[in-house]
Parts: C-alpha cells; structure tokens; sequence
RNA sequence: GCUCCUAUCGUCUAGCCCGGUCUAGGACACCGCCUUUUCACGGCGGUAACAGGGGUUCGAAUCCCCUUGGGAGUACCA
C-alpha cells in the first residue's frame, strides 16, 4: 500500500513557521518513501476561519516548493479536501455512533459545565475532566428534548481504558484511563470538531502516517478513542518535536517573525528557511548541513527525528541563508538584486555581464539580498559616511597628492571618453605612484581608498574600480 | 491541580536502540591566528556540554529507578 501523508492546517491565519516545517517533513515523507502527499483545509471553526489565509497558506507552501499531489481546487479522488464541504458526512457518523449506543446528546448548559469544571478544579487531586451526566439517558427521553427544541450536543461515550500507541518519534507512549471524560464530537451549533473530524477524514482519505506537532499528541489518545468506535485501523502518529522562542516556550507571534509571509517579505530564499527548519529536531545521516529539499528526499530518514523541543534562531536561519544565496548563479543573483533595489537604482544601468560580475562579487559580503543595496553604495553613491580613521588618513601629507595624481589622470580618461576605469589602468596608478611617487604600504594602499571610495576599508580596490562609473570618480575627486 | 512529553556545549545537533573505539564529534554564535597591505570570504585553532542522585556492570552519555528543571495539553479552538 502506499504512503499517504496529509498536512491539514486550519486556515484562522499566516502558515506558521512551524507549520511550514510540519509541511515539509509531511512532504519528505511521503516523498521519501514514493507516497502522496495531500493538503487538507480544517475549517470548521467559522469564527475565525478565513478564505483569504487559506488562499495566503497555499501560496505559500508553493513558494516553499512544497507541492501537494492531492488538495483544495487542485481536487483528487478523496475530496473535497475542505472540511467545511464535508461536513454531512460527519454528522451521519456522529448519528451513527449515537444510535450505536457509542455516543449520546447531552443537554448540559453551558453555566451547568461552568459549575462542575469549578467543583473539579476545587478538589484538589481531580483531573478536570467531565464523565457524563446524561449518558445513559433514554434514547427515547432525548429524542423528546430535541424535538422540543433544547440545545444540545453529542458527546463520545469514554470507556476510561488505557490506550497506548506506537509514536514514531515518542516510541511507546501510554495515556491513563482519567485523562478525558466524555466530549463533544458535535456542538450544539450542529458543527463537529476537530478531533473528530480530523479521524474521520484520515480515515477516509486513507492516511497512513500522521505526522504533526507533539501538541497534538495529548489529542491522539481522544483520536484512537474514536478510531475504535468507528472500526477503523489507526495510522501511523509521529509527533515532532515543538518549535520554541528565546524563553523556551512555544513559538508564537511575540516571538517576533512566525510566518512564513514575514519570511517572504523580508526576502529571505525558500531554499535556506526549508533547509533551517529541517534540520530543527531532524538530522542528516550524514551529517551534511546545507542541502536542497530535493537531495535529501532519498536520505530521508524517519528515525532520526530529535525528541525534545527546538529553539527557533534567527542568526542561524541568516547563515543558512548566505549560504544558499552564494550557491545560486549569477543571472539568479542579479534577478533577486533586481527584485529588492529601488526603480532608479544606477545598478540596473549596468550590462548584465556587468551586473553579474558585480553580484557574484559582493555576494560574500552578505547575509540577505536586501543588504545588497547597501554594499553597492562603494559603487554608486558619490560621497560615504566618514569616520574617525577616514579623517585620519585624509590628514597624511601622501593622501593629497595621491588625490592630485588620480584626479589628473581620471581626467585624461574622461578627455578620451572613457565610461569606468579597467583595471589595467588601476594597476598603472599603482605602479606609478609606488615607483614614481615612493609611497608604498598603508598610506599608499589607504590613501587610495579613501581618495576613490572616501572609505577607509571594503572591497578590493582591484576589483571595485573597474566597476565603479566614472561619473562617481569624478565627484569624489572633486573633478 | 491532573495527564502526557522531554533533558549532550549559549543555540541546533551527532553519539544512546546494539554499554568499552567518547580525554564526547560537527554546525551557528563568540574569541584568536593565517590569508587578504583594508573589510568580507576562506583556512586553521580556541572557549564551551553528557541536569543531579542512586543503582546494574569489570566498565554507563549510552540500561534501570528517583529527584529536579523545562514544555505541552487540560474547550461546544485547531
């Protein structure tokens, strides 16, 4: 049989970082293993449930690279892949178990539920959990109250037995017998909930691994309550690790930058966000740490999950990123440059042999291609921030007639038309003031710099000449 | 409170299942050196961890128990 994997989120705002990295894993391993992978849409809390985060969430994954073969609009033959289209199916069920004596309406008020979770939490020693009151009710007293119209829900009838289950990453784990008491499967508004929708459509949908976040897993023992019910044969659970902040506690907005919209608009590459996340609470066989999604689906390995939480770096997520931006090629690189720098940018003058040249150089001097615009100042803007060592080196005697020697000699290039200056000519000024002028060392090398680039340190003057234009030179000289 | 999960450098982790090869390996960050007559990149090196206590064993990071710490869940949210 083949492996079926299923990322359901719920679409009641961005996709999560953590989300993300459940997708990918979700896609890994289904991957990995020849499988499909499905995306499922969990909207039945109308509330807070939105179509345009929906719409946002696929958008996403698709920037990711993260490619569902079965889903919303994209269809397949277990849909709809939207729970709020399947929503009679659900329903039948919960009937069905009802009149299996497996569950049962419950007519309790909300105020009533109010005073036995108070009475519970009074009792010291109590779990908090509910076991009914109106289990055992007359199936034909109910039938009355609900046709007299009282408000009501369905709830699971729980046999308090030990469930233990094999977790992929937990390994055996076991859950008491007074962990939950009767829930809701149905609200009184006549939605089913989460918990039973989401076996219910594993189960159709013929899920073999459910592979999600080890919030879940005190869910799983209401899950394998119902997959009883229902006689149907539970999958395979494997809960990951949780991602966590700074204080070590679930990662959320005020933790900062949570979604992967942020992500993708402060230009991050999808490329290093999946490679980071990946390697949060799952490990290279190899231990190789900067790959394509693509390279591992082969290695891909479920047993080399990490157990315990993961705390969510930033600086760490940056260094995947440079990595990753100096493995793309120079057209790649200049179209992302293209992407973030201003209309007017003097850069997109530039020949793209040129733009290329200038990309694939300053490339190692970033983390993110937003700072590209910064280091191509050196280049385009005519006068830069000066600083305590600029003005020093400005003050040796050598540096002025450095100045008057390079300013005679940009205007004889600009006399014979010359656009930028090679770097044959650069190595002539070189030489001549080396041999001619007898400045050699750090007021030679210093004092050219602050005299072409007005700073006291960058790029390798070599390199950065050629390609600065002459207008530029001109004004720093002065001309 | 109750239930469940979890514990190796500051952080991400390898090693744990199948005890000796672990004076615990790698990566980020930090520091130093080399390279570059600068910066960055790169190279080399350094600081830095088996939570604590009991067992079991000739031998434990690895197996067992307890303690402590951390986390999650505890909804007519997902």
């Amino acid at each position: 049989m083949s492996v079926r994997v299923r990322f359901a989120p719920s679409p009641t705002g961005l996709l999560h970082i953590g989300g993300a990295r459940t997708a990918m894993y979700c896609y890994l391993i289904a991957k990995a293993q020849g499988g499909q992978f499905v995306l499922r849409i969990e909207d039945t809390d109308l509330e807070r449930s939105k179509k345009e985060y929906e719409e946002k969430m696929i958008d996403d994954l698709k920037w990711l690279g993260i490619v569902y073969d079965e889903g919303p609009e994209k269809g397949g033959k277990f849909g709809p892949y939207r729970q709020s289209e399947r929503l009679d199916l659900y329903k039948d069920l919960a009937w069905k178990l009802v009149k299996e004596g497996k569950a049962y309406p419950c007519f309790l008020t909300k105020e009533e539920l109010d005073a036995l979770t108070e009475k519970a939490i009074a009792e010291k020693n109590a779990p908090h959990t509910y076991h009914g009151q109106y289990r055992d009710l007359a199936p034909e007293e109910a039938q009355k109250r609900i046709d007299a119209g009282d408000e009501f829900v369905i709830r699971f009838k729980n046999h308090q037995k030990t469930y233990t289950f094999n977790d992929l990453v937990r390994g055996e784990v076991t859950f008491g017998p007074d962990m939950v008491g009767d829930f809701v499967i149905l609200r009184s508004t006549g939605m089913p909930v989460y918990n039973f929708c989401c076996v219910i459509d594993d189960w159709k949908m013929e899920m073999t691994h459910v592979i999600r976040a080890e919030e879940h897993l005190p869910n799983t023992l209401r899950q394998l309550m119902i997959y009883e019910a229902l006689g149907a044969e539970p999958p395979i659970f494997c809960h990951v690790s949780l991602l966590i902040g700074h204080d070590r506690q679930k990662l959320s907005k005020r933790h900062g930058a949570t979604s992967v919209t942020q992500y993708r608009d402060q230009h991050y590459l999808p490329q290093a966000l999946n490679n980071y996340l990946c390697l949060l609470g799952w490990s290279h066989p190899e231990e190789r740490d900067i790959f394509q999604l693509e390279d591992i689906i082969p290695v891909f390995d479920l047993n080399r999950f990490n157990k315990s939480a993961a705390l969510y770096d930033i600086q760490k997520l940056n260094f995947f990123n440079q990595q990753h931006l100096k493995l793309k090629s120079g057209p790649e690189l200049v179209t992302h440059i293209l992407e973030v720098l201003p209309k007017d940018h003097p850069f997109r003058a530039f020949d793209s042999a040129k733009q290329e040249k200038v990309a694939l150089f300053f490339v190692e001097k970033v983390q993110l291609v937003t700072e590209f615009e910064q280091q191509l100042d050196v280049l385009f803007k005519a006068q830069l921030e000066s600083n305590e060592e600029v003005a020093e080196v400005e003050s040796w005697e050598t540096t002025g007639l450095i100045r008057d020697y390079i300013k005679s000699q940009v205007e004889v290039l600009m006399a014979d038309g010359v656009q930028n200056a090679s770097s044959d000519t650069f190595n002539e000024w070189l030489g001549y003031i080396k041999k001619e002028m007898k400045i050699k060392g750090k007021p030679l090398f210093k004092g050219l710099r602050v005299v072409l680039t007005t700073q006291a340190e960058g790029p390798d003057l070599k390199e950065i000449i050629p390609l600065t234009p002459m207008a530029i030179l001109k004004d720093r000289l002065g001309i």
